[in-house]
DNA sequence: CGTCAACTTGACACCGTGTAAAGTTGACAA
DNA sequence: TTGTCAACTTTACACGGTGTCAAGTTGACG
């Protein structure tokens, strides 16, 4: 009856899906996000064609959101492969929380090819950004000299997936500080020719 | 017909099962098992009550089959603690392609309170394996000095993960061999005060 | 006033899990 | 030989969640 516009309410369940994904008590059916956002579970159907879509429109909305582009600003301006190591993590590393949820209703969607290939792109780019990294330690030699460029990118991709940080930080119950603190001195330790505080 | 012993019927089903999980390649239902083991589906319902326990009876049976305690034995034997570690390390890396197909079957059902703690459990007493090493290593006095035993176990365990595996072994394309090369190395050099080769 | 688009209600098919009930078959024992 | 019991079969159905279909309702805008 109020919003009667289509891109309102369409924002309006990616906005909920999102939430209701976040919080992560349950397992976000359709008709919970529909109910969550006053409307029919049909309706639903009217703005997105299946389950697998909406979970991937409400990881592009996410994106859209928190501006990714910024984010990965400093990673890109460093100047230093070191540098752009711990803006990388750190960015990463922050951006985490925010895509926790909508990453393990994905996983859990291994059944749905469309899911599984929007996850796995989405950890490509991540894994893109752990490329850069490595390549810009290993130009400034700071990488250690036992290691391939491809085997430390693989590693620090690895080290930076969300299931570890959501096993850390949920299962062990470490804060995001402690989380990026520690994740950042390990990829020190593990990557780098000789260790920096 | 021929095999009318239940003990017979039961193993008979667990290896079905698992071999069809370990297979990978698609969604392992109750009927897939049922027609792999040659009898009906309801039979199933008459050896174990429920999809999450049978699928709990299948990592018992892994277990049982493939003697834990044994794999485990050079690693209590150790004397100094980095020999422990390499050597806890060795055993459960060697171990997880075992289970990984049981593993991801297991995780895909955290609907069901059961499954996920039998998957806790077992995770639990992994970490347990992680603790006793980084004591050895505390106690000889090899553990990086800004990590308290806590933290180390914490990273270690998440380290050792089966996700960590799957990554690399499944998506990265590193044989076992690789995989436990690599994640000794980065073991050493994560945990210990000063790296040996 | 009429039309179109967003949305509603209600019904239904599909799938996989789990339950229920009645029938078959073979081993073993009195 | 007969009877019983346990393992297993077949058929059928309930449930929950996704997705489809069809026939309204309602409000904005020409």
């Amino acid at each position: 009856m109020m919003s009667r516009n289509p891109a309102d309410t369409r924002t309006r369940i990616l906005e909920t899906a999102w939430k209701l994904l976040e919080s992560g008590d349950k397992a976000v059916r359709m008709s919970d996000i529909s109910k969550g956002a006053g409307i029919s579970r049909q309706a639903l159907y009217l703005h997105f064609p299946n389950r697998a879509e909406l979970l991937i429109a409400v990881t592009r909305h996410i994106d859209s959101v928190n501006d990714v582009d910024t984010r990965l600003a400093p990673s890109r301006a460093a100047t230093r492969g070191v540098e752009r190591l711990e803006a990388f993590i750190a960015a990463w590393g922050g951006y985490i929380p925010q895509i926790h949820g909508i990453s393990v209703a994905l996983r859990a969607m291994q059944g749905d090819p469309e899911a599984a290939a929007a996850w796995d792109d989405r950890m490509q780019a991540v894994r893109h950004g752990c490329a850069a990294a490595i390549r810009a330690l290993a130009t400034d030699g700071d990488l250690r000299e036992d290691l391939t460029e491809e085997a430390a990118t693989d590693l620090l991709w690895v080290l930076l997936s969300v299931e570890n940080w959501e096993r850390l930080v949920r299962d062990c119950g470490w804060s995001q500080d402690a989380y990026l603190r520690e994740v950042t001195a390990l990829a020190h330790h593990a990557l780098l020719a000789q260790s920096g505080t």
